[in-house]
RNA sequence: GGCGGCGUAGCCAAGCGGUAAGGCAAUGGUUUGCAAAACCAUCAUUCACCAGUUCGAUUCUGGUCGCCGCCUCCA
């Protein structure tokens, strides 16, 4: 079965494929950097990177490609407010969101091109809108005609000339119709600017993905992705510059994901509305991070389908962690196991319980459309199996073999192979390996008082010890 | 006004024509010095509501109610 992905633009599934075979050339809008990232920038970045960790656990060579939008009015204006450049101002939050990726799981894109470096490549597509008439010339700027392509309103199923737009769209009498929309913006007084052939200015919003695109794949993408809210107007626009340019296909398979809401009366409440930094409801990664994991955050994302509505609340992140917790009893359990085995291949066993099958439904899952919360479904099923497995003592081999189908389900997932890693914390503290020994020697002599109160003492400072026969082990949580 | 989406157990969430996956929480049992973890078992005669199509509908059609998004920057 190939892998189905569902297009905004036919509103139904259909089969991927790609201008090169065995090969996805992806890109997916990436964030203007202008401030800190909240947990609604993190829902595009992580499913998309599911996907393309997907794709690539098929088989498929994926290029993947996600932009920085480094200039534009907002960062202009908060850049102004702050009393520093927009250079640096983009700098500063670029390496913060890049940070706050790499916590995530997410991994870096093949090409991650900055608008501000691509000005001569935005400047010469501008150019030959111009050249072919699809575009023209006013003191502002250079607008693009949406009435000179035939096709305008094919992905968003948006026609043009609706009333309601002219009460919203800036208006401007120079411009041929309402939704016609800035390529080229020129400088007013005291921004940043570049020289161009309509004089100083800097380019406008849609313009810089299409370049991009065009530099990197030559105006062809397999897939598209980002927020549903970038489907109109910036993804209608982006598709109409670079078929009018090219007169090219420009995207096989535009993908969507739907927004992370929140209660309208703050977390408690059900009713979600989209979260957003104007809305003042935004919750910052840097804070989520304070309280739950990494992995949680990425595990909670991943337990709705993309193109679904996600409401945060803040205990459905502890349901997440609790979770999670039970993927990695099981790993750890497995690793104790297996480093009391002599040394094993896997290859000399087969798959402990059925975990082939695990495996198989797991694919099937993610092929239809990234169904990620069926894929999970798979794996606590194969979290189960393995379970069960030790449990029987099956031969360390077998569990070898289903480990490693464990893990590769995980890395698709992005999720670590180890607690400490998803936790983001530290290895092995000294004290308390000590105080385990004390304790263990208490529990030799019976004197279970002491041990408990170890035990108790830890649990206060977050960290857990469990007792599995002879031997205790401690996990922080 | 136009376009689109959502409504499934206490909570989260798949399924989308053949009789309700999974997770969290909860309950009973096995195990344990006690716990924890693990294992076993229980946990929706029912999918917002009302009609219709069908041998059969949570899944298709029409309508009603409720919620949300886009149409302006937006993940």
């Amino acid at each position: 079965m190939p892998i189905h992905v569902y297009s905004t633009e036919k509103r139904a599934k259909e089969p991927l494929t790609s201008i090169e075979p065995g090969r996805i050339r992806m890109y997916v809008c990436g964030p203007t950097v202008y401030d800190s990232c909240h947990i609604g920038h993190a829902r595009p970045a992580v499913v998309f990177d599911t996907m393309r960790r997907f794709m690539e656990y098929s088989g498929l060579l994926v290029t993947f490609i996600s932009n920085i939008t480094d200039i534009d009015d907002k960062i202009i204006n908060r850049s102004r407010e702050l009393g520093i450049s927009w250079r640096e101002l983009a700098r500063r939050y670029q390496d913060e969101y890049e940070r706050d990726m790499a916590r995530l799981g997410v991994l870096s894109p093949s090409i991650r091109p900055r608008a501000s470096e691509h000005i001569p490549e935005m400047i010469e597509l501008v150019q030959g809108l111009v050249e072919n008439g699809t575009a023209y010339v006013t003191p502002k700027g250079v607008w693009f005609d949406v009435g000179k392509f035939a096709a305008y309103g094919r992905l968003s199923g948006r026609i043009a000339d609706d009333e309601h737009t002219e009460h919203r769209v800036e208006q401007d009498e120079e411009k041929h119709n309402q939704q016609d929309f800035a390529l080229w913006k020129t400088a007013k007084p005291g921004e940043p600017f570049w020289e161009s052939p309509w004089g100083p200015g800097r380019p406008g919003w849609h313009i810089e993905c299409s370049a991009m695109s065009g530099k990197y794949c030559d105006f062809q993408l397999d897939i598209h992705g980002g927020g549903a809210d970038l489907a109109f107007p910036h993804h209608e626009n982006e598709l109409a510059q670079s078929e009018a340019y090219t007169g090219k296909r420009f995207v096989r398979h535009w993908l969507h994901n739907g927004f992370i809401t929140v209660g309208k009366d703050g977390p408690g409440d059900d009713s979600g509305e989209k979260m957003g930094k104007s809305k003042g409801n935004a919750f910052w990664l840097h804070d989520a991070f304070k309280v739950a994991s990494p992995a949680a955050l990425r595990l909670w994302i991943l337990g709705t389908h993309y193109r679904m509505p996600l409401l945060y609340k803040p205990e459905f992140l502890t349901h997440a962690e609790n979770a999670l917790d039970r993927i990695y009893n099981c790993l750890d359990e497995l690793r104790r196991t297996l480093d009391q085995a002599k040394s094993v291949q896997p290859e000399e066993g087969h798959a402990a319980n059925g975990m082939g099958e695990v495996v198989e439904q797991f694919k099937t899952a993610m092929e239809d459309d990234f169904n990620t919360p069926q894929a999970l479904a798979a794996l606590y099923d194969g979290v189960g199996r393995l379970n069960a497995a030790l449990k029987n003592q099956a031969p360390a081999a077998d569990l070898k073999a289903a480990a490693n189908l464990l893990y590769g389900m995980l890395g698709v997932l992005g999720l670590p192979p180890e607690r400490q890693a998803a936790a983001g914390s530290g290895g092995a503290d000294g004290l308390v390996l000590l105080l385990l020994r004390l304790r263990n020697e208490a529990r030799a002599k019976k004197d279970f008082a002491t041990s408990d109160r170890i035990r108790d003492g830890w649990k206060e400072r977050g960290v857990e010890i469990n007792d599995r026969g002879g031997e205790s082990t401690w996990t922080r949580k």
